[in-house]
DNA sequence: GTTGAAATGCTGTGTAC
DNA sequence: GTACACAGCATTTCAAC
């Protein structure tokens, strides 16, 4: 867990955007083979890695799963129009549901924005009435079902 | 790179669901260790991790970046209405820009949903201006700033 | 699916510069 | 920051079950 969580950004050098790159690529990679790419010792690639996982800018380390063929076929996003006084309940609710796969506050008049990931219609229609309908303070929810993932995370620029 | 990449579903059995769950919460588990949580042996869940990859389950191991501590202090969501004619060239050529993290094609008037992250303001009118209006066939574009990050990808149910 | 074993490579730690 | 060394683990690849 990172020590300090307060959301400023952290002074990062070419290098240790050249080592989140490749980071980013392979997750698994060793520190030692980390360390041949970028030509810096070990020891010095795994300081910087470790002091960016302090600082934060290193969330996690994590496996990105393919949700269709992890036999969830279905993809929506939700724009979700709360009453105000509700918005923090709900947007709390919500981030517990294992179907929510992101959850963010907008600008704009639909203030929540959400990505669900369902096995299949049946699925999202019992989230919807059961899980997300009864919540309060719901004034509005529209749903765009996903056709083609173009891209998704992985690699950003820095 | 996984070997088939038809989006069918792949049979996968409680353990290899505990094996990804594990997985998502520390992508750079050893092995070992992972035998050790799921009391498999080392060569077993070695043996389906791999699989999982072939099959393309797992698309890969990556790092979790906080953008706002990377510097990146600006993320905006789009929906682009594109001409249902120049819809491939426009997925294709914002899919290779640096600033856009995800893109999809959705059901509903506005095709195309992207995220985008940004330094600052500036380099996000600068991406509007000179990256996205010049595209071919683009209709109309809404932007929503993002205020607060409730839930992000990491840990889906399965 | 399991265990065991051997060679190789990786990690954590410490020292000295 | 580098370089080196050392012990302890992890990984890969066998074989045998």
């Amino acid at each position: 867990m990172p020590k300090q969580d307060h959301e400023s950004a952290v002074q990062l050098d070419e290098i240790d955007r050249h080592i989140i790159q490749l980071l980013n690529k392979n997750g698994r990679i060793s520190f030692t083979d980390l360390a041949k790419e970028i030509k810096l010792s070990r020891v010095a690639v795994q300081a910087r890695i470790h002091a960016m996982v302090e600082s934060g800018v290193i969330e996690c380390f994590t496996a990105v799963i393919n949700p269709e063929k992890a036999g969830l076929h279905l993809s929506a996003f939700f724009n979700v129009e709360v009453e105000p006084k509700y918005l923090q309940e709900v947007a709390e609710n919500l981030s517990k549901d294992p179907a929510v796969s992101s959850l963010y506050h907008m600008t704009g008049p639909s203030k929540l924005h959400m990505h669900g990931l369902f096995k299949d219609n049946r699925e999202m229609e019992a989230f919807l009435e059961k899980r997300l309908y009864p919540l309060p303070g719901i004034m509005s929810v529209d749903c765009q079902i996903l056709i083609k993932r173009y891209k998704s995370r992985i690699g950003m620029k820095l």
